[in-house]
RNA sequence: GCCCCAGUAGCUCAAUCGGACAGAGCAGGUGCCUUCUAAGCACAAGGCUGAUGAUUCGAGUUCAUCCUGGGGCACCA
């Protein structure tokens, strides 16, 4: 946003360089790290060690630094739109004049709304695949991160001036789905979920288990069910396809209710055939070696044809019995997205980390098998959520907790904090705010961690609505509009302040300015965490603000300028929220 | 055995691709609601960033070697 300013500066400081034999400097302007202080910094270490190295020494480099960075800042003056430039233990500090700069940032924000953050279009189209549920199975907190964070990745992206295709892959086919509909057919015939869908997919299929654990002879039936599959018996196809329906209804009502939505479906069961395709053309240009004969597998040797030793190991992709594995479908399912979209820049995978090796193996066999799309296939990891103790939750275990009773949970714990703080709003309202701060509850910490972290699920602090979490921000939003509200709404007409700004609005408008930036480095990094931290900074600078500085009673100049100020960092939390997938409610 | 990831306050996590005094929240301590919603704010306390070396003007961040924990390594997904 102060581009023109920087490159100004920057010209200056080449012609002081030049002027003084120095080599060009790399300049690398980031934000003055000081709270309150809101301008761009610079350091000389780097010139000055250059100077040492080059034999040119003059004295230590801390000192040299000091010195250069002294002269820098006589070189540079006071530039326009500066107020104060200093020199200080070799960095370079420069600080905005805050009226002037405030202003511009702030009608800025209000012009461009819910779109002040969003970055150009960059002509790529990318697709994101996450989420991925298995049908006929529990959908659990474990699976919850896959979720929030594809989805998070989604929403930064598109902000950040990607076109972005939303796509979800089920786990709609495979032994645990015949497990299922084994238990089904002679157990449950006839029965149908009403409400909770897939808390009673997930029962039917722990109970398969429990019954074949408990008689393992029984086994064979759900072969012989299996093999039946394989035939496309009319009788199970009809009852794979209506209880897999179940599921998707079962996903769609969860989906909703957390905001998440896809463009585009494939399913396991499309890319079995395909996938044996595949294979057939591996197989045929000699890149798999088919051992089936021996009673073997069909595999590809990754280390040996790349001369590698215990890298890339070896992938099978075709059982012995002719079979399809994850890995079978996964060559197809690559294949078939670049067919679709053919102009994909980049197909990310939204995937835990434990299956890393495996994306690695399938990109590599489709690179050698001469696909150029297959460099741009890319593994997003990350880890899993496990329960206190890193127990990991499995459906199997049983230790689990339901995504259908923590989302009950959670709103009706927000329902309760509504109703004591907030009595005089309307049912129906209470019940959107209760929704609104439940449901963010869920997805912040989801949001707010190293993709590469394990989350550890515990009731307690997904249920503490205080401190740095998602409810925090969200009330930021709410103060905000209730200043508006009390204001009469109408927002007063753009101004340059003539009073000097308090430390608190500095910094407001500080955290402000940054939010573009970060959208392109959160999108670029594939970090929603740097996002989620942006979103905190901004409501804390905001909540810094709202407590030290007046607004409806101050003077009317100050008062209109922090009116403006008021609707946009209100606006600024409300577009990082939307980036979180959080929404901003009207009132707590 | 080989490979990947993590290790920061009692607990959960940050740290703007190597920069200024390592920052928040929770828990515990002390204050602040006649003033825009206290789901908030302020103050105090809490640290040998797993260990030892190396590189650098400068290291939580890079490199080496270890330690601890987790995960992955041919017919599970």
């Amino acid at each position: 946003m102060f581009e023109a300013e920087q490159h100004a500066i920057n010209q200056r400081l080449s012609a002081f360089c030049a002027e003084k034999g120095l080599p060009n400097p790399d300049l690398n302007w980031t934000w003055i790290p000081f709270n309150g202080h809101w301008g761009i910094c610079t350091s000389f270490f780097q010139l000055a060690a250059r100077e040492a190295r080059e034999g040119k020494a003059a004295g230590p480099v801390p000192s040299r630094a000091a010195e250069l960075a002294q002269m820098a800042a006589e070189a540079v003056g006071l530039p326009d739109g500066f107020e104060r430039v200093e020199a200080v233990k070799g960095y370079l500090n420069l600080y905005f004049s805050t009226a002037n700069y405030a202003s511009r940032l702030i009608d800025s924000v209000l012009d461009e709304k819910q779109e002040f953050g969003r970055g150009k279009a960059k002509g790529e189209r990318v697709m994101i695949e996450f989420s991925q549920p298995n049908t006929h199975k529990a959908f659990h907190v474990g699976h919850l991160r896959s979720a929030i964070l594809g989805d998070a990745l989604c929403r930064l992206l598109d902000f950040a001036g990607y076109d972005v295709v939303r796509a979800n892959y089920p786990g709609d086919i495979g032994l645990h789905v015949i497990k299922w509909l084994w238990n089904y057919m002679n157990f449950h015939a006839g029965e149908r979920p009403e409400t909770n869908i897939t808390e009673w997919m997930g029962k039917i299929y722990a109970e398969a288990n429990r019954r074949l654990e408990e008689n393992p002879e029984l086994e064979a039936e759900v072969r012989a069910l299996y093999s039946r599959w394989d035939q496309r018996d009319p009788e199970v196809v009809a009852l794979w396809t209506e209880t897999r329906q179940w599921s998707l209804d079962g996903f769609d009502e969860m989906y909703r209710q957390l905001d998440i939505r896809f463009d585009r479906y494939y399913f396991n069961s499309m890319a079995e055939q395909p996938g044996k395709e595949v294979v057939a053309e591996l197989i045929e240009k000699g890149l798999a070696t088919d051992d089936r004969p021996n009673n073997g597998t069909v595999f590809v040797d990754l280390d040996a044809r790349l001369g590698l030793k215990e890298k890339y190991r070896v992938l099978v992709v075709l059982r012995s019995d002719g079979t399809a594995l994850y890995a079978t479908e996964d060559l197809a399912l690559a294949k078939l997205k670049f067919s679709d979209y053919p102009d994909l820049a980049r197909s990310y995978y939204v995937v835990d980390v434990r299956q890393s090796l495996h994306f690695q193996q399938v990109f590599k066999t489709l690179e050698l098998a001469g696909y150029p799309w297959a460099k741009h296939c890319q593994h997003v990891p990350y880890e899993l959520v496990n329960l206190p103790g890193n127990v990991v939750m499995a459906s199997r275990e049983g230790t689990v907790v339901l995504l259908e009773h923590l989302i009950a949970e959670a709103v009706s714990r927000a329902l309760e904090v509504v109703e004591q703080k907030n009595p005089d709003l309307t049912a129906e309202q209470k019940l959107a705010v209760a929704r609104a701060v439940g449901i963010g509850a869920i997805k912040y910490p989801m949001l707010a961690r190293e993709n590469a972290k394990i989350v550890t699920f515990d009731w307690k602090t997904a249920l503490d609505f205080d401190g740095q979490a998602a409810p925090y921000i969200q009330y930021a939003y709410v103060r905000g509009g209730s200043i508006l509200r009390k204001a009469g709404g109408e927002i007063p007409a753009a101004f340059t302040p003539t009073h000097t700004l308090q430390r608190e609005e500095v910094a407001l408008v500080d955290a402000i300015s940054r939010f573009p930036s970060e959208v392109q480095r959160a999108a670029g990094d594939l970090r929603p965490l740097a996002m989620a931290t942006q979103a905190y900074d901004l409501a804390r600078a905001f909540n810094d603000f709202y407590t030290g500085c007046p607004v409806l009673s101050a003077e009317p100049e100050v008062r209109a300028f922090r009116l403006r100020l008021v609707a946009a960092a209100r606006q600024a939390i409300g577009n990082a929220l939307a980036l979180l997938g959080i929404t901003a409610p009207e009132a707590m």
